[in-house]
DNA sequence: GCAAAAGTGTTACCCGTACACCCATGC
DNA sequence: GCATGGGTGTACGGGTAACACTTTTGC
């Protein structure tokens, strides 16, 4: 907390007119990813119900108020949207053209997050709720967002969001590497197999990995290094050999810590 | 450009209230880098006449107009400060907490750029321009800075700006290897030698690199994907053997960009 | 000659990749 | 049995790190 370091300063900061200029609208902007039932890497979109780019699809988000920091108001938007709260949340940028909002000038900082697979109900063509979760695939130019019974191509997405999604995922493929972002999308992390950890990785970076590989990479970077552990259980029912469950070792410091 | 579809549309966004809700207030800072004379690592901070924070040392910056981008104002900044134009900047991120500044919401984008070495003619001691170079150290608990005459602890800078400026500098390291931001640390890119860049990559990295190795990596990364080519000149007077001068093939394209 | 930097060569080791192979489970 | 995934072994190749050594220039 500032203390003023003067009688003067306190004047000054009394009676300072936070108004002498005038101030564009901050929004917070949630890019959520989620693995959908095809192991394929999703958004979630929804479908703008007033003006302006009516109808059209976009990137959940809101205007920050003044009670609350940026951050803060990310994860409101992620609880409204999602009913999800406690997730790590990460930022990815700030959009600050002029004209990004035909209403007023507005500047928009977005977020990541990660959310767990099947942990969102929604369903296809529940349109009201006007949400919905679209694959996210590419071809020659650009994203192609497939969802339940549409398809749209990432122009047609309001604003300026066709790239604040492209930034999303390019910064997402980056960070699966270095960061526990990976362990976001697991149904449970107290209870998971190197297997689902896997098909999380294949689904972000688009290429399979090698089984024997990719276990020996876990172990080294993610249980040798304290960070998961093994529980001593094993799956069972999966229609195949029953597979160590592995749990993370203290979920409370799991922010988007890196490595 | 945005083009309403409907009349509906039309009245909407002609009878749109931008001041329904309070907002807060944007500024664009810039954390400008360089290398000191000793060819250390030094950041450009300046000295506040106002309140709040009087006479602390803080990261040059500015309020976003609302005839600008956030990009535009973060070049703006570092044109006033440092003269300097056209030079790539880099987003750092966007630090939004309710109470970083006494006087009112502020946002603050942040930004980095880098400056070529012995371009800014700010003098030791020249306490009229406010500004002035530190180099920036580590100590057990943090950064420190050291100007010509004054030592000072991250602690003792304005608002939160410890905190920009150390994700500022983790940001720079990590991005050293793998984006051509080392070469705005350059006095002429049209004519350097691998020694010079070798220097600065030290000056970031705080360790040094092996002559022979970071040779054959330059020549791989840099010669042979054509970014930097050879000049066919050698340099002259450095008190040891002739170096080869290599230059930077396409400048104006020299963005920001990753490789 | 000496210091400082330019430039070349060589080697050892680590690590990523690829691939082969066996094990366990459920249908 | 067969499909699916779990789990282990291993061998090759490339790249990095470490270091030794020669060359050139200015003082």
């Amino acid at each position: 907390m500032y203390k003023p370091k003067s009688d003067e300063e306190k004047v000054f900061l009394a009676e300072y007119d936070p108004d002498k200029y005038e101030k564009p609208s901050v929004t917070a902007d949630i890019v959520v990813f989620t693995l959908d039932a095809k192991n394929s890497l999703s958004v979630l979109l929804i479908k703008r119900g007033g003006y302006p780019y009516k109808d059209c699809w976009a990137i959940p988000g809101g205007f920050v108020e003044m009670v609350e920091s940026v951050d803060t108001a990310a994860a409101r938007e992620l609880k409204e949207e999602t009913g999800l709260e406690n997730l790590p949340i990460t930022q990815i940028g700030t959009f600050g053209e002029v004209d990004r909002d035909p209403r007023m000038r507005v500047i928009s900082v977005a977020y990541m997050a990660f959310v767990p697979k099947d942990s969102l109900c929604i369903k296809a063509g529940d349109d009201a709720r006007d949400a919905q979760l679209f694959e996210v695939k590419n071809d020659e130019d650009g994203l192609v967002l497939v969802g339940e019974r549409n398809v749209i191509k990432e122009s047609e997405l309001a604003f300026d969001h066709a790239k604040i999604l492209r930034i999303a995922l390019k910064r997402l493929r980056n960070r699966i590497d270095y960061t526990l972002d990976a362990f976001g999308f697991l149904k449970d992390n107290s209870s998971f197999t190197i297997y689902e950890l896997k098909k999380i990785h294949e689904a972000v970076k688009l290429e399979t990995e090698d089984t024997g590989n990719f276990r020996r990479d876990f172990l080294k970077k993610y249980v040798s290094t304290g960070l998961v552990e093994n529980t001593g259980k094993k799956s069972q029912g999966t229609g195949s050999r029953a597979a160590t469950l592995y749990r993370i070792k203290d979920p409370e410091s799991f922010g988007s810590s890196e490595l």
